[in-house]
DNA sequence: CGCACCCCCTGCCGGC
DNA sequence: TGCCGGCAGGGGGTGC
């Protein structure tokens, strides 16, 4: 569920009413996410106190006073949310964090497709696989053009490969390789420098647009305090198939492409 | 190396 | 109305 934009609108609001505060304890009530949480994570947690949160690609990284980083992958239907007061716990509430101001930051995930890790540092969450981040300046036309001269895969394929570039999903590629005007099926080192930079530049535009929305609601995303995005209003192309381009009008043609549904308008992007 | 295919899990929707 | 197959924003594994 959650891509960049989504997982940005949680930590950019959670930030402000973490920060500083202290973990008293982890309750942890389903530990059978996608990986199992740690046995130790509560004991690791407890007393420590919160002196960032920060998201890197999908992930969001609350870094501790002791040096260690919990790190929160919210799969498909994972939702990280500050609760008040003492509620009882819903149906689909995996771990609760019970912070010195009494409140909650409560993990909850229906098909427990996420992940709640601690690791050491977060230079260890950085070298762990993931490349830059899609919003990163690093992030450059002549990086991906390099990157992707070794590699004999589709352009959306790649752009999805979080190894490469962090934080974009089905949805996302969807709607950068429309706004660069390029197909998702061509093959990514056949793409010259301007397609790259047209995509580095749809990247931005997108995620930036998609942020100052608070992502994109199709059923189960909420921030951190349980609203809604709008930015499902503006996709292009995403779950749009047959529907006509709000550009051009020709009806958008989707196919599965590496397992996932993609989504183009024959017309504009090439 | 790339990818088709399978899995993890639950809910929801459309078709019959 | 009710059941069933297919599909969903992620990610990881296998075998061809």
């Amino acid at each position: 569920m959650p891509e960049l934009p989504e997982v940005e609108t949680i930590v950019s609001g959670l930030r402000p009413a973490l920060v500083g505060r202290r973990v008293l304890a982890v309750e942890v009530r389903e530990p059978r996410l996608r990986v199992r949480v740690p046995a130790e994570l509560p004991r690791r947690l407890r007393g420590r106190r919160i002196v960032s949160v920060e998201r890197h690609g999908k992930r969001i990284l609350m870094a501790l006073d002791d040096g260690m980083v919990c790190v929160v992958g919210l799969g498909m239907t994972g939702r990280l949310t500050l609760r008040t007061g003492s509620a009882a716990p819903a149906p689909y509430d995996c771990l609760t964090f019970l912070l010195d101001d009494r409140r909650r930051l409560v993990y909850s995930d229906v098909r427990r497709f996420g992940r709640v890790d601690v690791a050491c540092g977060l230079d260890a969450v950085d070298g762990d696989g993931h490349g830059i981040d899609a919003l990163s300046p690093r992030l450059t036309p002549e990086l991906l053009h390099r990157a992707a001269r070794r590699r004999h895969t589709a352009v959306k394929t790649l752009l999805m490969d979080q190894r490469l570039v962090a934080g974009l999903g089905n949805i996302y590629a969807n709607e950068i390789l429309f706004h660069a005007g390029i197909r998702p099926r061509r093959t990514a080192h056949r793409l010259r420098r301007a397609a790259w930079t047209a995509i580095v530049e749809a990247m931005r535009a997108v995620l930036r647009m998609a942020i100052a929305r608070g992502g994109s609601t199709i059923a189960d995303y909420r921030d951190g305090f349980g609203r809604f995005g709008s930015y499902q209003e503006l996709h292009a192309v995403y779950a749009r198939a047959g529907a006509p381009c709000r550009r051009c009008g020709t009806p958008i043609r989707s196919a599965v492409l590496a397992g996932r549904s993609t989504f183009w308008c024959p017309v504009c992007q090439r």
